[in-house]
DNA sequence: GCCAAAACTGGGAGCGCTCACAATTCCTCA
DNA sequence: TGAGGAATTGTGAGCGCTCCCAGTTTTGGC
C-alpha cells in the first residue's frame, strides 16, 4: 500500500476551523499584533487541532527569506571537530540564532567538489547568509559568496575590506605570551610559527616581533599546525638554537610535538625550556606538563558573528570585530 | 547606503530573453524534454546572459518536494565526529544523494533543545527525508519524526518494525572474532561489552554467545564505550578471572583502555592476553600492538541509507538491511 | 499531397503564504 | 449622540515556480 501522505492542512483550514479569515491567521503567527483575543485563542485551538503546520517553502516564496543561514566549514582537514572550541562555536552560533528563530545548516566543504555544491546552494537563496569558517587564504568560497551575507570566522587574509569577520586579537595575544614569557626571566625565546597564509600564522609571528623588536630570523621556524610539524620544527630550532630557553608555539597542537621533541631531546620542560601554546584547545590541558597557552573567547566570538550577519542581512555595510585573548598559565611556562 | 539587492531575474525574464514562454523554460530546467534545439540552446545563453538561478522555495512550493535531506546526528556526546567511519559515512551519503541533486544537512541534535528544534524543522517540511544517526535507545526523535521518510544507521531498538534502517552484522561480526580466537587456541574468551541499550551492545554479545554457548557470566564485563570504561572493565576481569588468555572488546575505545589495563598489570599483548576490538576506527591501528577488530561496511551503509530513503519518499514501506562486516587481523591477537 | 501521429509551445491554474489596503467594528470624548 | 480615531478584520494581488491542457507545428508514411 502506497504511503500517499494525506494533504497537509494550509492557513485556511485553520481559518476555517476557527471561523476567521486567511489574513487573521497569517497574523496571529507572526507575533499576533492586531488580533483580538479571541480571535487569537481561537485560532490557537484550531492549529492545534487539526495539526497545523506553516509551510516553510511558501512562506520563503512570499517573504524572500529563508529565516536559515549555513553554516559553512570549508577545512580540508576534518580536525576541527575534534576541537572542542569549534563546538563552542558551532553552538553558540545556533544558540543565538534559534533566539531568532533562525536554523542553522552545517555544511561541510572539504573538496572542491562540495566547495561548489555550497557555492551553488547557498547563491539559489536557500539560506539568508553564511557564517564563514576558514583559515587559508585563497578560498574561492569567499568571492563565489560574495552576492551573499557573509561573516567569516578569522581574519580573512586579502578580504579584510569587503567581508565581514569576527576574529580574536591573535597578534595582542602573541604579544601577551612573549612579554610573559620576558617577565618569567626568559631570554633566548624563540618561535614556531603557522602557515604564513593563515590569520594565526602571520599575527601571532607579529605579535611576537613587537616584543621581540630585534629577534634573529634563526629563532623562528615555520609549521604547518600539526602536531608532527611542530615536533620537526622544535627539532630544528634546537640545532639551530641550543640555548633556546623558551619557545612560543603557534599552536597548541604544534606545542604538544614541541614537547614530545624536547623529551626526546633529554631537555625538561619548563625548567630547561619553556613551551608555550596558542588556542587553549583539549590538548592543552592534557599535555605533561599543561600547556600555559592563550585562550580565544568563542562563546562571544559565536555571537558576534551571529549579530554582524543579521546586520548584514538588514542591508547594513560589512564591518569587522577583534576581541581580546586572555592567557591561560598553566605549568609548561 | 542599504544594500537592497537588485531584484532577482526569474524564468520569466529568461522566457522573455529567449523569446520562448515560461513553461518552455520550466521544461528545459527539468530534463529538456519536448524542447526544440533552437529553443533550449536560446535559453541556455538567456541564462548565463542575465544570470539566472532557480528559486529553490518556489520550486519546492509547487513541487512539494525539498530536494533536500536532514542527516541528523543525535548524539549526546561529540565524539562521533572525531571516528573516521563518521566521515566516511556522511561523506558517502552526501555524494550518493548529490548524484540525485538532493542536498545533504548536517545537524546536530545532542541535546533535548537542538533535538526539539530538528524535529520541528523536519516536521515543518523543510526536507523530504532523514538519515537519523543515533545508537542510544529510547531516542525521542524517532517517534517524533514517525510521519516523515526517516532511515536509521544501526538497529534501532525497539523499532525495528516502523523505522527503515541500515546496520553492519554485528552478532556475525562478534561470532566471526570469537571464532578466530578460538581456532587461533584461546580458550578462557572474556568480554567487554557495550551498554544493553545500543545494537552493538546487544548484538556483539549475541554473537559472541552464540559461539560460547555455556560460557560463564563471569568472563562478561561491561562497559560504556569510553576508553576509561574498557580499562576499568578490563581490570575487573583480571581480577575476576585471572587465567584470561583472551577478550573481545565490544569497541576499539574500549580495547585501547583494556590496552592499558594489560599494560599496567604486566601482561603481553598477544603473548599473554590477546585483545580484539570492534569498529576499525583510526585507534585500532594506532594501538600498541594494533589491534584485531571487524571492520563495518561504512561505504555500503551509505550507499543503502539513500537508496532506502529514495525509496521511502517514494512511498514504498520501510524495510531494513543488514550489512556483512570483516574481520580485520592486525597483531593484538 | 494528404492525414494522422508526434513533437513542441503558450498560458492558465495553483502551490501556501504575506502584505497592503480597504472595510468594518469598537471606543472615547466632546 | 455623533464624529474621529484606533483596533481589528477580510480580501486581492502577488512571490516564482510546475503542471496540465489545448493549440500549433513538424514529421513521416503512403
Amino acid at each position: 500500500m502506497n504511503v500517499h501522505r494525506r494533504r497537509r492542512p494550509t492557513m485556511d483550514d485553520v481559518a476555517t476551523a476557527a471561523g476567521v479569515s486567511r489574513g487573521t491567521v497569517s497574523r496571529a503567527l507572526n507575533g499576533g499584533r492586531n488580533v483580538s483575543g479571541p480571535a487569537l485563542s481561537a485560532i490557537n485551538k484550531a492549529i492545534r487541532q487539526i495539526g497545523y503546520v506553516v509551510n516553510p517553502h511558501a512562506r520563503s516564496l512570499a517573504t524572500q527569506r529563508s529565516m536559515s543561514v549555513a553554516f559553512v566549514l570549508s577545512e580540508p582537514q576534518d580536525r576541527l571537530f575534534e576541537d572542542p572550541n569549534f563546538h563552542i562555536l558551532l553552538r553558540g552560533c545556533t544558540q543565538a540564532l534559534a533566539d531568532k528563530d533562525i536554523t542553522v545548516l552545517l555544511t561541510l566543504a572539504g573538496t572542491p567538489e562540495e566547495r561548489k555544491r555550497v557555492s551553488r546552494f547557498v547563491t539559489a537563496g536557500h539560506v539568508d547568509g553564511v557564517l564563514l569558517v576558514s583559515t587559508h587564504t585563497g578560498n574561492p568560497l569567499v568571492e563565489e559568496l560574495s552576492d551573499v551575507p557573509v561573516v567569516a570566522c578569522g581574519r580573512p587574509l586579502g578580504h579584510e575590506r569587503d567581508v565581514s569577520y569576527v576574529a580574536a586579537d591573535d597578534r595582542d595575544g602573541a604579544r601577551q605570551m612573549v612579554t610573559y614569557l620576558r617577565a618569567k626571566g626568559y631570554r633566548r625565546i624563540g618561535m614556531v610559527t603557522g602557515p604564513p597564509d593563515t590569520p594565526g600564522g602571520v599575527d601571532r609571528l607579529a605579535g611576537y616581533r613587537d616584543v621581540l623588536v630585534d629577534v634573529d630570523d634563526a629563532m623562528i621556524v615555520r609549521g604547518d599546525y600539526t602536531q608532527t610539524s611542530g615536533e620537526a620544527a622544535m627539532t630544528r630550532l634546537l640545532a639551530r638554537v641550543p640555548d633556546v630557553d623558551a619557545v612560543f608555539v603557534a599552536s597548541d597542537l604544534m606545542a604538544a610535538g614541541a614537547l614530545a621533541a624536547l623529551r626526546r631531546a633529554g631537555r625538561r620542560v619548563p625548567e630547561d625550556v619553556a613551551v608555550a601554546g596558542f588556542d587553549d584547545s583539549r590538548i592543552a590541558a592534557a599535555c605533561h606538563p599543561p600547556l600555559t597557552t592563550i585562550r580565544q573567547p568563542w562563546a562571544r566570538i559565536s555571537t558576534e558573528m551571529v549579530r554582524l550577519l543579521l546586520r548584514l542581512v538588514d542591508g547594513e555595510e560589512p564591518a569587522a570585530m577583534i576581541l581580546p585573548t586572555e592567557l591561560v598559565i598553566r605549568e609548561s611556562a
